[in-house]
RNA sequence: GGGCGUUUAGCUCAGCUGGUUCAGAGCAUCUGCCUUACAAGCAGAGGGUCGGCGGUUCGAAUCCGUCAACGCCCACCA
């Protein structure tokens, strides 16, 4: 058979995708055994695949995967998020290309264009998962606004809003006046700026003189309703219960009292303007004070604004400098920087706004979701995000569950001609409602829906209940067999949007946890630590890079440095370490299938590679499942890496490879394909294709057999020492190599190594064969060659006649050094021995470490003496 | 400004409840090799006062204090 030297995946990762999907592997139904589920994060609906997608569904592929190969019922449910925000904001860009206004559209053309553009971007990334080989159960792929979920999001809605959990209230919104729009805190970036601090005037009612405040915005003087101080301030304190007026509005307001105010900042006078500033909104509702709005939606003043009507806020703010200037009623203006919001959509100056919204309240639901996490019946990994999740959980506010877009689930609240609404989750069962409460005449046409859509994070909270139709059949088969499910794998930067939410929706609808874990990724950033997005260009492409490495490849490489939590600095040459395992692994199957068999004796060295490396599997399989255990994943991908690498591929095949042209045994052979099954079945889940492909061509196959349902290889028992053992004859081999190096020896001249002092000699196969050595001598000091080159191996020597190629001085020198050395080791020993309190309170297990430090020192001190005193010339 | 976290080899990180798994791994580096599975490779080697200082202890990378640097989250001071 013919195999090429090169792995090439890009003729196997479709095929046998293709065949998985063919033969409905990934399929999940309900059965007798354990379920294991996971459910995807769902990805933005038009989004495409970026490397954080690759990072995060690699894990959970490989979980799955794993999962199933324990004999688990894995599912993992894909499905895509309608991502209200940037799915609205990527259409209304679209259709501006187009020359098409959203104002100029109704809410249904809006949202007919909404859905063309889903269903044409809708489900790429979907696709894009398959290349990595996402083995999700893609019968049961869901959408966040798909019938089902969107019925579920309602009917939570209804039933919270119910049980008096939701209410309506007034909120300051970040407006970003030229989309017209309320935007979330996320869309607002902070830019530090220079601006000014303007010491205003503002005339003391009934006698002389001045308050003066410190303000950014003179503007908004327009909006104020009172000026505040600091109750212990003294050097305000003359304007107690004093009244003042507002400049160029003419307006009498209080002066009004309250720490939050900062005496040392400015004058220590602040003024109110309830309409237009976060804290002073705070305050206008503590001391009941009036509103005052000066703006329109798009930024410029409204009749409040009086003179300065109809002009936009920057150019007003231009012209009151210069008026109250005139008027003599500015005392200074300082330069000065702060920090202003600018909406990421438009790049304007974001304008507090308040607006009417709708909340969901907090405290109840918090309570069970932050003992679960506290007391980890929902484990963290890392565990330090519970720090991160108690603050958050301990502080929390009541979500704001409304947001001004079109593209969502609609608020389900409707609203009476006469005022009031009714919440209902049709308009019909609205009518009734409204009907029943004393309206008997109502019609359909007279109730109005709120125009609001829910917060995406409120359809995405139910997701883990939702995908099984756990919200309207909350007692259906599924949900039963599925849920709770068992891992999540998420980003850190999502605690709070989604992963707390989820928590509090799983014990409100399901009274149980919704995971028993979830596992934190890191952010993906470029080889400057700079986090991957598009507007830096610094995120490859990850299609492209399977192409160029392969899928395994890549997932390998996303795996490499990545320990739960931990950022990950991405660098292309992770994949490449991928692509050379995959080709590693492909090479070695090379070499086991191009043996040809025979019916020959089994060299002992053999044998004894196989008593080892079965022992030495089953030890690391021990610590892959540690690994797993404890969610550590590139661990256990390391371990399985070395493992392949290191013991099986530079040992276990050194040491029964064949010599040119010969064949080998068929005892070791069988045991070899076993090996390399067990192999192939450990690294199936981190690299499903290479495996699957190798698996199906080391052996026939049953026409339905895939390595992705075979079983793990779990640990048999290990007795005896022989894997310590084989470590000591790895040192020996590797000493006698560098012999070979240092002295240029080719490999093909045989040596003899001569033995001083205990060996474990039942190996002495091994080393022959891995060093070429023509006899092992146990010899005594008297019998040993005098020309040699020496090393130690614990306490015992081994020594290495060359004649001719020895330099005595050298190996005296080199002898003297490792004298020195030993006896430092010695004396630092004896020196803890001799300690009193170290004698005295230390355990007895650790002095008895230092007295077998000791005895093998000074074992080691005699061996060398000899063989300085054997060099010396006599 | 409030809270949390990090600092160990050139890079990315392991090192649990203080003591042989204690100074480790992978990559990178250096040296020698196209040795018939693999140069996308083989063999070997070098490299760290465990951020600084102080303390507890017979014993500290590990515990405590303090300083420094960096990072994250939250709040956004007129």
């Amino acid at each position: 058979m013919e195999i090429a030297p090169k792995y090439n995946p890009a003729e196997v990762e479709d095929k046998w995708y293709a065949w998985w999907m063919e033969k409905r592997f990934f399929h999940s139904a309900p059965d007798d055994r354990e379920p294991y589920t996971i459910v995807i994060p769902p990805p933005n609906v038009t989004g495409v695949l970026h490397m954080g997608h690759m990072l995060n569904n690699t894990i959970q592929d490989i979980l799955v995967r794993r999962a199933r190969m324990l004999g688990k019922n894995a599912c993992w449910v894909p499905g895509t998020d309608h991502a209200s925000i940037a799915t609205e904001a990527k259409v209304v860009a679209k259709l501006a290309q187009e020359g098409i206004k959203k104002s100029d559209l109704t809410r249904e053309e809006f949202l007919t264009h909404a859905w063309d553009w889903t269903h044409k971007h809708g489900g790429i990334i979907l696709e894009q998962l398959k290349k990595l080989g996402a083995s999700c159960d893609w019968e049961r792929t869901c959408f966040t606004m798909d019938e089902k979920r969107s019925e579920s999001v309602i009917k939570v809605f209804c039933d919270l809003y119910n049980k008096g959990q939701i209410y309506r209230g007034v909120r300051m919104v970040n407006w970003d006046p030229a989309a017209k729009t309320a935007l979330s805190d996320e869309e607002v970036y902070y830019k530090e700026q220079n601006a000014k601090l303007y010491y205003l005037r503002y005339k003391i009612v009934g006698e002389e003189g001045y308050a003066v405040v410190a303000t950014t915005r003179p503007e908004t003087i327009l909006g104020d309703t009172a000026v505040c101080i600091n109750p212990n301030d003294s050097k305000n304190a003359h304007l107690k219960g004093k009244k003042v007026i507002v400049p160029i509005a003419n307006r009498e307001v209080p002066i009004i009292e309250d720490d939050y105010v900062d005496v040392e900042f400015g004058t220590g006078c602040l003024k109110v303007t309830p309409a237009h500033d976060v804290n002073d909104y705070m305050l206008g509702e503590k001391y009941n004070l009036p509103t005052l709005d000066i703006f329109n939606d798009d930024g410029t003043l409204n009749q409040y604004g009086l003179q300065y009507e109809g002009k936009d806020r920057f150019d007003v703010r231009e012209q009151i400098e210069k008026d109250l200037l005139d008027a003599g009623l500015i005392e200074k203006v300082e330069a000065y920087q702060n920090k202003v919001g600018y909406s990421e959509r438009t790049n304007v100056v974001i304008e507090p706004k308040l607006s009417m919204q709708w909340f969901l309240k907090m405290e109840d639901m918090a309570k069970p979701a932050l003992d679960a996490v506290m007391n980890d019946t929902i484990k963290f990994h890392p565990a330090k995000f519970k720090n991160t999740y108690r603050h958050w959980m301990e502080n929390i506010k009541d979500w704001c569950i409304s947001r001004q877009l079109w593209w969502g689930h609609r608020i389900p609240a409707y609203y009476l001609p006469q005022g009031g609404y009714v919440v209902a989750d049709t308009i019909e069962k609205a009518l009734e409602l409204a009907r029943e409460n004393g309206n008997p005449n109502l019609q359909l046409s007279d109730l109005r829906q709120d125009e609001d859509c829910l917060d995406t994070w409120f359809s995405s909270w139910l997701w883990p209940i939702s995908v099984f139709d756990g919200i309207n059949d909350p007692d259906n088969k599924e949900i039963n067999y599925y849920y709770p499910t068992n891992d999540l794998v998420t980003a850190p930067e999502i605690i709070f949007f989604w992963v707390a939410r989820m928590i509090m929706a799983g014990y409100e609808y399901r009274q149980e946890a919704c995971f028993s874990n979830v596992y934190f990724t890191g952010i993906v950033r470029d080889k400057l630590g700079r986090k991957m997005s598009k507007s830096l260009g610094n995120s490859p492409d990850p299609i492209e890079l399977m192409e160029k490495y392969g899928a395994d490849g890549v997932r390998m490489g996303m795996l490499l440095s990545s320990p739960a939590g931990n950022d990950l600095p991405f660098d292309e040459s992770l994949c490449e370490q991928g692509r050379n395992f995959n080709n590693k692994i492909w090479n070695a199957f090379r070499l086991v299938k191009g043996w040809s068999v025979a019916d020959v004796a089994q060299p002992e060295s053999s044998k004894i590679a196989i008593d080892w490396f079965r022992a030495k599997l089953s030890k690391t399989i021990e610590d892959i499942n540690e690994s797993f255990d404890k969610y550590r994943i590139s661990e256990a991908l390391m371990d399985v890496y070395k493992l392949f690498w290191d013991e099986f591929s530079s040992w276990y095949l050194e040491i029964i490879k064949p010599g040119y042209q010969q064949p080998i045994d068929s005892k070791t052979y069988e045991a070899t394909l076993g090996f390399f099954d067990a192999l192939l079945r450990l690294l199936h889940p981190f690299m499903p294709f290479i495996t699957e492909e190798l698996w199906h061509a080391l052996k026939e196959r049953q026409e339905d057999e895939s390595i992705m349902l075979s079983e793990m290889p779990q640990p048999e028992k290990i007795t005896g020492t022989i894997i310590e053992d084989i470590e000591e004859i790895k040192e020996i081999v590797a000493n006698i190599r560098t012999v070979r190096l240092q002295r240029n020896i080719p490999n093909k001249e045989t040596l003899t190594l001569e033995v001083l002092g205990e060996y474990k000699k039942e190996y002495a196969s091994v080393v022959i064969k891995m060093t070429n050595l023509s006899e092992i001598k146990e010899v005594t000091v008297a019998e040993k060659t005098g020309a040699t080159v020496s090393f130690l191996v614990k306490t015992t020597e081994y020594a290495i006649p060359l004649e001719n190629n020895i330099n005595k001085e050298e190996e005296l020198v080199k002898l003297q050094e490792e004298l020195k050395y030993q006896e430092g080791f010695l004396a630092s020993v004896m020196n803890k021995l001799s300690n009193e309190s170290f004698v005295s309170k230390a355990p007895a297990k650790v002095i008895e470490i230092e007295r077998k430090k000791q005895e093998d020192a000074e074992s080691k001190i005699k061996s060398l003496k000899e063989s300085i005193d054997s060099l010396m010339p006599k």
